[in-house]
RNA sequence: CGGGGUGUGGCGCAGUUGGAUUAGCGCGCUGCGUUUGGGACGCAGAGGCCGGAGGUUCAAGUCCUCUCACCCCGACCA
């Protein structure tokens, strides 16, 4: 697209209420509006780079077999009361609304229970079993307090997908196939080097571990235990010398580091599925419970991670993947060879179906332009002018300092593989 | 929820200690001109009633009371 034809612009100066760096970037870029503490709006670029991770993160888990679904916001009382989880004395980060007739709802904070309720109908025999669920939507916590920007916010986006499994072995299966679409996704995001499987507690109804996925970050929340060599971890809490044995890790191989949680996965085994109801029929007619997962990745949290770790004094630099233009074409000056040459460049990039943002702002001197494309981190730079020469392209990648100059059809081979 | 801090044009700030000309500055914005390879320069403009409410006073952005919001640390949580 040109950059004439959107209204957002970039900004010199932070807001002074934000100190995180990913929220300083962000608005700086246009890409977020602050609504509130806690909830944030995405601008046209950040809503780009925020689909760019959804993206990812469907890709795999339509990859080992998910199915993508959407539950709603709205909760009623009923299902949550019978797994004991309405009462604010036990969940006290609910935000709850009434309707007109004082019928009290939920406002979505995770969805065990609404999608249990949701397959319900379709889940009878064996034969409709093992599934995988999915959504990315929206998750609201009346968290005390919000922080860090995006990545801790009141309203955020999650992909939490459930598993259901006829036996233990088969949950064991489905986890661990999802586990190793998580490495996928944190891979192709760009923080697999530095995100790192972690044995956490599994919660208050099991005796197995669950899995969160740390990435490490001086932000962090979590503190974690690493064994580089397993690329395993074990989380602060329950890093003890048992839990060590059973985890096959030695004190002596770990490191400490400070890390944010960017996915979790856990086993559910039947609690929700036995309490509210939901049971298979096995090959001889006998009734079953449904061994659960649960497995979340924090969308919005996890653009956040992204804009802390890629980022360097000039702005965001963002992994391919999630970049919200792949290419930014920048012209200086606005003579009728430049203006042509540019024109053609951006039209053969756009039937290539590389995304590119044309900085056509007449207005705006290079420098600007300049300072814009880095700030808003897009990983490819060309530049025409009468300087670079008519059917040259001068390049630059955001990760380097030194440019060269190139033919369209090299540019082409560099962004098209 | 405990502790600390901050609210002044779109953004960043000064002014509040010791109340008193028409509340300033930088960025951004508008117009004209000169510029055009790393956030240009000149001239001329627009835009705030000082988070909100109440109070003290001849006089309040500055003092008092209440209130709302935001940030940081802690506890809690994806």
């Amino acid at each position: 697209m040109k950059r004439s034809q959107t209204f957002i612009r970039t900004t010199k100066n932070a807001p002074a209420d934000e100190v995180a760096k990913n929220a300083q970037l962000l608005i700086r870029a246009g890409f977020i509006h602050k609504e509130m503490a806690g909830v944030y709006a995405y601008l046209p670029f950040g809503l780009r780079v925020l689909e760019n991770i959804k993206q990812v993160v469907r890709e795999e888990m339509n990859t080992i077999g998910g199915e993508e679904l959407l539950m709603t916001t709205l909760q009623p009382r009923d299902i949550w009361e019978k797994t004991n989880r309405w009462d604010d004395a036990v969940v006290d980060n609910w935000f709850k609304t009434k309707l007109k007739n004082g019928t009290e709802l939920g406002v979505g904070l995770t969805h065990e229970e609404p999608v249990v309720d949701a397959v319900s109908p379709y889940i009878d025999s064996y034969k409709d079993l093992p599934i995988y669920v999915y959504q990315i939507a929206a998750k609201f916590r009346n968290e005390l307090r919000a922080k860090s920007g995006i990545l801790r916010g009141r309203e955020f986006l999650m992909k939490d997908m459930y598993s259901f499994a006829r036996t233990q072995a088969e949950h064991d299966e489905l986890y661990e196939k999802a586990a190793a679409a998580y490495t996928k996704v944190y891979e192709r995001l760009g923080i697999g080097g530095q995100t790192y499987r972690t044995a956490a507690d599994g919660g208050y109804f099991t005796e197995r571990f669950s899995d969160e996925y740390q990435t490490v970050s001086e932000l962090g929340e979590d503190t974690i235990y690493i064994d580089e060599v397993k690329k395993l971890a074990i989380n602060k809490e329950i890093y003890t010398s048992e839990n060590l044995v059973k985890l096959g890790l030695k004190k002596e191989d770990l490191v400490e580091k400070k890390a944010v949680e960017v996915g979790n996965i856990f086993p559910l085994e039947s609690k929700y599925s036995d309490t509210l109801g939901l049971y298979y029929t096995d090959e001889n007619g006998k009734r079953q419970s449904i061994i659960m997962g649960c497995y979340g990745i924090g969308v919005s949290r996890v653009m956040g991670v992204l804009a802390e770790h890629f980022a360097d004094d000039r702005g965001l630099v963002w992994p391919e993947s999630v970049a919200p233009f792949r290419v930014v074409l920048i012209n200086i000056g606005s003579s009728s060879n430049v203006m042509k040459n540019t024109t053609e460049v951006y039209e053969k990039l756009q039937q290539s179906g590389v995304q590119v943002l044309w900085d056509d702002r007449a207005e705006a001197r290079p420098g600007e332009k300049f300072a814009d494309a880095d700030l808003m981190g897009i990983p490819h730079r060309i530049v025409t002018s009468e300087k670079v020469g008519d059917g040259k392209l001068e390049y630059k990648a955001r990760t380097q300092s030194e440019t060269k100059n190139i033919t369209l059809s090299e540019l082409l081979n560099i962004l098209v593989v």
